[in-house]
RNA sequence: GCCCCCGUCGUCUAGCGGCCUAGGACGUCGCCCUCUCACGGCGGUAACGCCGGUUCAAAUCCGGUCGGGGGUACCA
């Protein structure tokens, strides 16, 4: 049994945790998960958080992709102590810069028992395992009981003579160094799920690097772990399997001067999508940035994401990022895959947009509604005067950001491009919708002063009392007049804003004079 | 096949042997507020996968079973 407990000695200030993604496609939001809780552990502890990018891989690696994860981590202010962009006592911090450190870390592997060379291919390999498979088969058919054949590498090349190797030398073949596995078991004290024992038999000794000397990502994790000195690595639960042969390495590590201990791990369950499957890249609701797009906060996103797996009080949904840090440990983490459930997410955002005063969701707003050309970029002094005002109307009755441009642009479009949704023209603007327009026109074109109590008076007056209708009939058709739409801010103080000329302008259109 | 992980309302969770006739949130349904929408308020709905065991007492501990997931790569 190995124990891969670190030496208590360690302060809380020393702890380090990274994360680690691959610039492969659009952020995930499962990686926002992992990154909110590395990052919320080491604020906890007073510890640092480092930000090493995955990029290996050079078919699948993208500089876009690259420049995404950047722009998300800086969204969300989940600030990086050491890493790319940054700098740090550690880095390079782009694997793709450190094949130096990889090549000396397999030197030095190599050189010690713990790697041998593997000449097998890969048909070979599965050609022996379905080899091994028959022979099961075939006692089990004449009723010999026997262990089922494990898939996999069977590490045939183990324990190769002096002339074997020579003879697969002759015939050209390539090898690739394999990590010999350490008889026995394996436990470690997984921080969220608890003790985790593998018997090693059950662990195949695994390739380091490619035949063209590329090494693999079971080399490059564990190497930059402990040339980082990171103490804690929390990740997928899909890693749990390989933790293992993770330890193991780090044993051998230790051995030739690599690094001082393993770390301490623990596994964050998944964030699954609909049904039973993990969240997939191709799963619309994947995607970090979109929220983003949708007008999420950065917070609601970071304090919904947050709830899946952790919890900050029984009767408790809603905090913000510096409570979290305070409370959060990671034992708490609960040990079961979440589903991402969209309408919470937007509910709890809905929640930190409530939490924010006006003039801060106006600071917000902005670029969704220059984005859609809402506003003049930069935004022109009537512009931003009319913001100030309308704001405190739609501030509350938005649950995102992007909602407020659809809400707003009737207040801003010059009246040559005004235009009414045609489905809620269609509707309410019939005969007796016109009827009560014309009302509206007559009643509000004699008013002495403009203002939202006077707007209204005058057609409580001639709807209500006049016309006899209910407030529901009588304010439909008007709003759809001067707002475009049936759904909009407050009528009366919507045509405060638009003022005389615009409003009974709008009202007169409908009315085709 | 083998190994490992997981299993409380539809969903996210609280629960660490008695405070549980299982709490909160989202959703959903009903009511109230109301010029639309949204907000807000009130109320309802709905769960310990199953079977055994330990115990005076189990959602909580143990065993089994079923179900789900992951791994078993010269992917990460």
């Amino acid at each position: 049994m190995t124990d891969s407990g670190l030496n208590n000695t360690l302060e809380p200030k020393d702890y380090r945790v990274r994360m680690a993604p691959s610039p492969t496609g659009s952020p995930h939001v499962g990686l926002v998960r992992t990154a909110l809780f590395n990052w919320a552990f080491a604020r906890h502890h007073g510890g640092t958080f480092v930000f090493r990018i995955e990029d290996t891989d050079k078919a699948r690696n993208t500089e876009e992709s690259y420049d995404g994860l950047i722009d998300l981590m800086r969204w969300l202010k989940l600030d990086w102590d050491e890493g790319v962009e940054v700098g740090g006592p550690y880095g390079p911090y782009r694997q793709s810069e450190r094949s130096d450190i990889y090549a000396d870390a397999l030197a030095r592997l190599r050189a010690s028992s713990h790697v041998y060379e593997c000449y097998c291919t890969g048909e070979e390999t599965t050609a022996r395992y379905e080899e091994r498979l028959a022979a099961y088969k075939a006692a089990k058919a004449e009723g010999i009981k026997g262990e089922a054949p494990a898939q996999g590498y069977d590490n045939y090349c183990r324990d190769l003579s002096e002339d074997q190797i020579k003879a697969y030398e002759a015939e050209g073949r390539t090898s690739v160094p394999r990590f010999r596995m350490p008889d026995g078991s394996i436990t470690f004290n997984d921080l969220v799920r608890g003790e985790v024992t593998f018997e090693t038999k059950h662990v195949p000794d695994y390739a380091l690097a490619r035949a063209n000397g590329d090494p693999l990502y079971t080399l490059t994790a564990p190497v930059d772990d402990a040339t980082m000195n990171i103490t804690h690595v929390f990740r997928g639960e899909d890693l749990l399997s390989s933790t293992p042969r993770q330890i193991a390495l780090f044993d051998a590590f230790v051995e030739v001067g690599l690094a001082e201990r393993a770390p301490e791990f623990g596994h964050l369950p998944y964030v699954m999508g609909q049904g039973n499957k993990k969240l997939s890249k191709r799963d619309p609701e994947a995607h970090a940035l979109k929220y983003r797009e949708a007008g999420f906060l950065p917070e609601g996103l970071l304090n919904y994401v947050a709830l899946l797996g952790w919890a900050i009080a029984a009767d408790r949904d809603i905090f913000t990022m510096e409570e979290m840090v305070e409370a959060f440990e990671i034992h708490d983490v609960v040990k079961n895959p979440a589903r991402f459930d969209v309408k919470k997410a937007e509910a709890i955002n809905a929640s930190h947009m409530r939490l924010l005063p006006v003039e801060e969701i106006t600071h917000r707003v902005i670029p969704y509604l220059k984005a859609d050309g809402v506003v003049s970029d930069p935004v022109s002094d009537p512009d931003a005067q009319m913001l100030e005002q309308a704001m405190p109307l739609v501030a509350e009755r938005i649950n995102k950001l992007g909602e407020a441009p659809d809400m707003l642009r009737f207040l801003f479009v010059p009246e040559a491009d005004f235009a009414l949704d045609e489905e809620d023209a269609a509707k309410l603007l019939d005969e007796a919708g016109l009827e009560v327009v014309q009302a509206s026109y007559d009643a509000l074109n004699g008013l002495s002063t403009w203002s939202t109590a006077e707007i209204q008076d005058a057609l409580t007056a001639a709807l209500i009392d006049g016309l006899e209708l209910k407030p529901r009939k009588a304010y439909g058709p008007v709003r759809v007049a001067v707002t475009g739409k049936r759904i909009s801010p407050p009528l009366f103080e919507s045509m405060e804003l638009l003022g005389r000329e615009r409003t009974l302008g709008r009202l007169k259109a409908v009315l085709g004079k």
